[in-house]
DNA sequence: AGCACGCCGACT
DNA sequence: GTCGGCGTGCTC
């Protein structure tokens, strides 16, 4: 580690692009490391900052600034290693992000410490309180601010009233009041346990003789246990433990331990064989792969059917990664799956695995953070923000379900973790594996133009079938009453014959909820949400209306809202219709629902799960959640309720993620002994991203799709970025977007070798044009590559600062967008 | 972000 | 004439 010089560069956790250059007093100089966090004075405040290293010589002659000194060093620890600072800057400059906020993303949580201006009454204020010369008001506020100072803001929210600026500021003056720098914000720690450890075994024999015995005999075998355990093992009383203590026999001392995130142990398991049969089997794969560890940066892309037992494939690259002593990342695109992947992970490898997810408390998420740093993790598995995982080095980064679109941000840093995954492995030299049954076109193309390369798993794992599907057109269940117009007369056939044999059903629709369109038939008017343009989707079980997107809920209502009529209808069904139609059809079968209304308790899911694997649920309905990824054995019958959520939406990926939903959905079925039925139910039959769900025929879709895109010039023929542009008042926001328009054209027209090669579509209004009280347009610039609409956004970014740091709209700029609505 | 400064409308 | 609204600029 080289000594750091008295001049330090930081990042401060703030959205500025610049770095700051602090001094390093002499008190901290022997504690100060690169990768960790500080505390600074920025302006009147305290901030929050990292050090990136020694600052860079100043430059220039005139400007020559008062250089602050760094307040504080909170950690013990560094946060991240020094390798990792040209991944952050990386990230900054290709998501348009200050680099200290991407380093805030990229850490566990609850690590800022920032001060805030807060009012204090002085002793004088206490004074004139007493001596009752206050006015009402001043009284009112001094009574407040007695027990403890607040900031203005918190103030005239206790007192229920707004304060004039002039009132503080007579009250500063007369020095009664006084601004005052406060730090909150809590510290994360290292939990500490208290352990016992033995230190004389010659104990006196007295009456206590054998109790005490008892706890001498356990640390003579465990040598160091907790006094929990302790306490469980001999059932002794704790003042025993702490009579031993006092009098040296043993020793009670804090140990550091770690929150454990992983809920029950798992039974060891040994490798499975691999699939060895022709050139697209598990072990072509393997050897393939393996052939390129440990040889500098190489990209593949693993296309395997459902079912072909991919989870087998990483397991194996991940054992011959680990025999080159290197680290492997395994990113999974959501937490239930992490719980499977991670169950497997450990039952093949044991302990030396992390998990990191958004699930986790603050503290287990730090304690898993300071695991990898301190090297006692060689497999991180986690979502997307685990591509931070603080690795000195890694060997392998495995994406699988890489054509998941969860692996992108959608607030905040607006960073793509698969797109990520390529940019760290570069770095490492390491190898990176993407994995899907259904690819993304993007990835899909990269291997057809020699960017990755492709290997291929053709076949499920013994042999088994791909499900047999068969397409209903809902067409002509259009003047069908009631459940009949969306569990057709087949449908219901076959789940009746699945019941018979003792197999289950898994019914799909992307759509919760009871009915997402609520009408009035008297008036026509159609409940909205008051904070989104959007329809309320009545939840029945609660009783009650709620949007989806900001999370408004109000009561259910006899009437309509707009005429007084009761004759409101409820169009438009979801899952939680339809689970109430198939307990009407199916009045002996059990049946459980998994959606996000049925799994925001922590561990339902992973009951869900188990009731199907236990065999005590028959009929399985959720949305895309069931989709994705998950192995059930036992489930023969897929119903896809309707196909076609997703294939009428304003975006030019809807065809792609149509496909791979329906073939994602579809491959649930026949994962086990039994072969596999689907009952595919659409209003577009005809559609090519239907029939190729249908023939389960990838290529055949790739094909298809890759030659609209072309035609069109959208991805991955082009590159994109959007602008989004959003704030409470209407008016302010439409004239912001056509201002940052002009700015866009003019720069194109400014200059002719960058405009050539962009197009800016828009400023148009979003498809969803409020959400959660904010209007939103959106501006989309289309480039030939990534360079060229760098060049371009910068250029933008350089001329027209006050139009993306105004106040009142928000521009978010999102590079590779992925969510466009 | 958040804090200070500076420039214009509607009040005592 | 002042008060207080908000737009603008800066932070080692």
């Amino acid at each position: 580690m080289p000594t750091l010089l008295h001049h330090i560069e930081i990042a401060v956790a703030l959205p500025i692009d610049a770095t700051f250059t602090y001094a390093l007093p002499e008190t901290l100089v022997p504690f100060a490391r690169i990768g960790m966090r500080v505390l600074v004075p920025f302006q009147k405040r305290q901030v929050t900052g990292y050090i990136l290293g020694a600052a860079p010589p100043i430059t220039g002659v005139a400007t020559q600034w008062q250089i602050k000194n760094i307040l504080d060093i909170p950690d013990e620890t560094v946060l991240f290693p020094e390798a990792m600072i040209p991944f952050f800057k990386w990230i900054a400059d290709y998501y348009c992000y200050p680099l200290g906020e991407v380093i805030h993303t990229a850490l566990p949580g609850g690590l800022n410490t920032h001060s805030t201006t807060v009012i204090a009454l002085t002793n004088e204020g206490v004074a004139a309180l007493k001596q009752n010369i206050l006015t009402p008001v001043q009284k009112k506020m001094a009574l407040v601010l007695e027990n403890r100072a607040c900031p203005l803001k918190k103030l005239k929210h206790k007192l229920n009233q707004d304060i004039s600026h002039s009132l503080i500021h007579t009250m500063l003056k007369k020095g009664w009041l006084e601004k005052r720098q406060e730090c909150r914000g809590r510290t994360l720690r290292l939990k500490t346990e208290p352990w016992v450890r033995l230190i004389c075994s010659d104990i006196p024999s007295d009456q206590y003789f054998s109790a005490r015995q008892k706890i001498i005999r356990i640390l003579e075998t465990h040598r160091e246990i907790s006094l929990k355990q302790l306490k469980t093992l001999t059932s002794v009383k704790i003042g025993l433990a702490h009579f031993l203590n006092k009098n040296g026999y043993i020793e009670i001392f804090n140990k550091q331990v770690y929150r454990d995130p992983f809920g029950e142990t798992v039974t060891p398991d040994k490798p499975r064989k691999l699939t060895c049969s022709g050139n697209c089997s598990q072990k072509q794969v393997v050897d393939t792969i393996s052939r390129a560890l440990g040889k500098g940066f190489a990209s593949f892309l693993l296309a395997g059917v459902t079912g072909s037992g991919k989870t087998e494939v990483y397991m194996h690259l991940t054992a011959k990664a680990l025999k080159r002593g290197e680290s492997v990342l395994v990113l999974v695109p959501e937490i239930a799956l992490i719980a499977q992947a991670s169950q497997r992970f450990r039952a093949r490898f044991g302990k030396r695995i992390a998990v990191l997810h958004s699930a986790l408390s603050q503290g287990e998420r730090y304690d898993q953070w300071i695991r990898i740093l301190k090297g006692q993790v060689v497999i991180v598995i986690g979502a997307r923000s685990a591509i931070f995982a603080p690795f000195e080095k890694i060997g392998l980064i495995i994406v699988d379900e890489e054509h998941d679109t969860s692996y992108k941000q959608d607030s905040g840093l607006h960073y793509n973790s698969r797109d990520m995954a390529m940019v760290r492995a570069k770095r490492h030299g390491a190898v990176v594996l993407l994995g899907s049954a259904t690819p993304s076109i993007q990835s899909c193309y990269n291997a057809a133009t020699n960017k990755y390369t492709l290997t291929v798993l053709t076949e499920r794992i013994e042999k088994r079938p791909l499900p047999e599907i068969a397409i209903v057109d809902l067409r002509k269940a259009r003047d069908m009453r009631g459940i009949n117009r969306f569990i057709t007369a087949e449908l219901r056939q076959a789940m009746a014959a699945t019941l018979a044999q003792d197999e289950q059903v898994l019914l799909f629709l992307n759509r919760r909820g009871f009915a997402n369109y609520p009408v009035c038939s008297a008036c026509g008017e159609a409940l909205q949400c008051q904070n989104c343009a959007i329809t309320l989707t009545m939840h029945k079980r609660i009783r009650a209306y709620k949007c989806h997107y900001c999370g408004f809920t109000r009561p259910a209502l006899p009437q309509c809202p707009t005429c007084g009529s009761s004759a409101l209808k409820l169009l438009g069904y979801g899952t939680e219709l339809v689970e109430e139609a198939v307990k009407a059809i199916f009045p002996d079968a059990r049946v459980a629902r998994m959606d996000r209304d049925t799994t925001q308790r922590k561990g339902s899911i992973l009951k869900l799960l188990k009731g199907l694997h236990d065999r005590t649920t028959d009929i399985l309905i959720g949305t895309q959640m069931v989709a994705k990824g998950h192995d059930f054995p036992y489930i023969t019958l897929v119903g896809i309720i309707c196909a076609d959520l997703s294939l009428n939406v304003p975006d030019f990926r809807a065809g792609e993620q149509t496909f791979q939903i329906l073939a994602q959905v579809a491959g649930r079925a026949g994962r086990g002994a039994s072969p596999g039925k689907v009952i595919l139910q659409t209003y577009n039959p005809d559609h090519f991203s239907v029939i190729a769900a249908k023939k389960q025929d990838y290529q055949a879709f790739y094909d298809e799709e890759i030659n609209c895109r072309k035609s069109v010039g959208f991805p991955p023929f082009t590159r994109l970025i959007q602008l989004k542009i959003t704030g409470v008042n209407p008016r302010k926001v439409s004239l912001h977007a056509q201002a940052v328009g002009e700015a866009c054209y003019l720069v194109q027209s400014t200059d002719d070798s960058l405009g050539k090669h962009i197009a800016i579509l828009g400023p148009a209004e979003a498809p969803i044009a409020r959400i959660d009280k904010r209007y939103r347009w959106q501006i989309l610039l289309k480039g030939a590559d990534s360079i060229i609409l760098h060049d371009f956004i910068r250029r933008l970014l350089g001329t027209n600062k006050p139009l993306f740091t105004n106040k009142a709209v928000k521009v978010v700029i999102d590079v590779d967008p992925v969510f466009m609505m």
